[in-house]
DNA sequence: AAATATATTTAGGAATGGCTAAAAAATAAT
DNA sequence: ATTATTTTTTAGCCATTCCTAAATATATTT
């Protein structure tokens, strides 16, 4: 029997797959490998078949045997609500409970599951409805709506190119506590002084005074507004 | 096989268990009954039997077929360490989001099972170490310590005494909601002006200005420090 | 002390969300 | 066009947590 409910409620494990599968189709726009989605949960693909099958039945994603899933409208709509939550919850940690921006995700991959309009509503007022979270990444509005900025991998910029650290694809603890070590973050204003040839690091101005070196590999994860 | 291993972690289910016998049995003097551990947990005594079986094997209560259930040192240690969590979330929904205090006990339900103690050490800091709930009850500290007050039921008072409502007995929403409509709140100060023979009712004077009249059963969950 | 009533446990089963091992389908290589 | 490799699914199992129905133990009456 096919659910046509679409009030159906998902749990916490449905959640968590369909996050994954949103950020895996970046946004909807591709499809999904099994494989892929066990690697990012970190779980069996014998497993996500299971999980695959019964979100399609919720109709969040569309399912055809061995050639992957793609998430519906109302997937995407729940996805980017969960999403919503996780980058509020990482938000009111940093500014109100003085996380560090590496000590937030593992909390907020719990907090986001808690089931209260009035409580998400509730948080985003009171901490002055942030349009990004602590890693840079925008925060939905509760309709769903993204309002992306056009920005650029630290990797891809050219000498003498100026710009802003707007935001981090690699949000582990590591990467970002190495960020820190360095003193690069979220707003630094930054220009490209040198790109190596031979391995593609570069050397970097941060805020006309300090100069850095980076491999290829972190300026690839560091997302810059350029100007 | 026993479970030495004291630092086994419970899940949500068991830790709503255990907060409910922890309650059930006075926090601890008492031993509790299969039946009322269904009845307040809204689940079949089948159910508790299975469940009671388990906490038993991880020693946070100790249970002997057909006589009820006693907690143990660590249970009770543990519950009190969840009511913590709830009683501390319960304020901050109040304090900080501007829930009415007949709003918050279903969320603070879901918020207590979050696992972070470095989360409920900054939350505690965030809000000034509160002491008391915004129902009047207890927080205890990090060690499980309860600082507990005198207090007495509002029906059991004599004409004539004064005292504060500190608390109230029965949280549910419908109580809370009709103490908000007569104007009685934790903090007010009152007096018994009257009380009637017949069925047990009260006149009581609240903040030396208003009038109200109220149940032998209302009164009864209503709970007094008496000056 | 039996008989009756109540409380509790056991047996068996469903749904969820994992797992491993084996089968089957799709894709890549020869 | 086969063969080999990789991917995905299926089958069967386990742990949780709930359920109903039946059995059994305890408590209360007579
Ligand atoms: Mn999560
Ligand atoms: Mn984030
Ligand atoms: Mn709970
Ligand atoms: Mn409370």
């Amino acid at each position: 029997m096919p659910y046509n409910d679409l009030k159906m409620e998902l749990t916490t494990a449905e959640e968590n797959y369909l996050k994954a599968i949103y950020h895996l189709s970046d946004g909807g726009k591709k499809s999904v490998s099994t494989n892929d989605i066990a690697a990012e949960m970190k779980t069996k693909p014998a497993s996500v078949s299971d999980m695959i099958r019964k979100l399609g039945e919720k109709e969040v994603i569309q399912y055809r045997k061995y050639y992957g899933v793609n998430i519906t409208e109302d997937g995407k709509r729940r996805a980017l609500q969960t999403i919503r939550k996780h980058r509020l919850w990482e938000v009111f940690l940093v500014e109100k409970l003085q996380f560090a921006w590496d000590e937030v995700h593992e909390v907020a991959e719990e907090l986001e599951h808690i089931q209260s309009p009035l409580l998400i509503q509730r948080l985003d007022a009171y901490l002055n409805f942030p349009k990004f979270d602590p890693h840079g990444d925008p925060i939905p509005d509760e309709f769903g709506d993204v309002r992306a900025r056009p920005r650029v991998a630290l990797n891809e910029m050219e000498i003498d190119q100026t710009g802003q650290i707007v935001a981090v694809k690699d949000s582990s603890a590591a990467f970002l506590r190495y960020l820190d070590k360095v003193g690069a973050y979220i707003g630094a204003r930054i220009k490209v002084l040198d790109k190596v040839e031979f391995d593609g690091s570069l050397e970097i101005l941060v805020d006309q005074k300090k100069t850095l070196f980076m491999s290829k590999d972190v300026a690839g994860n560091i997302l810059v507004l350029q100007s």
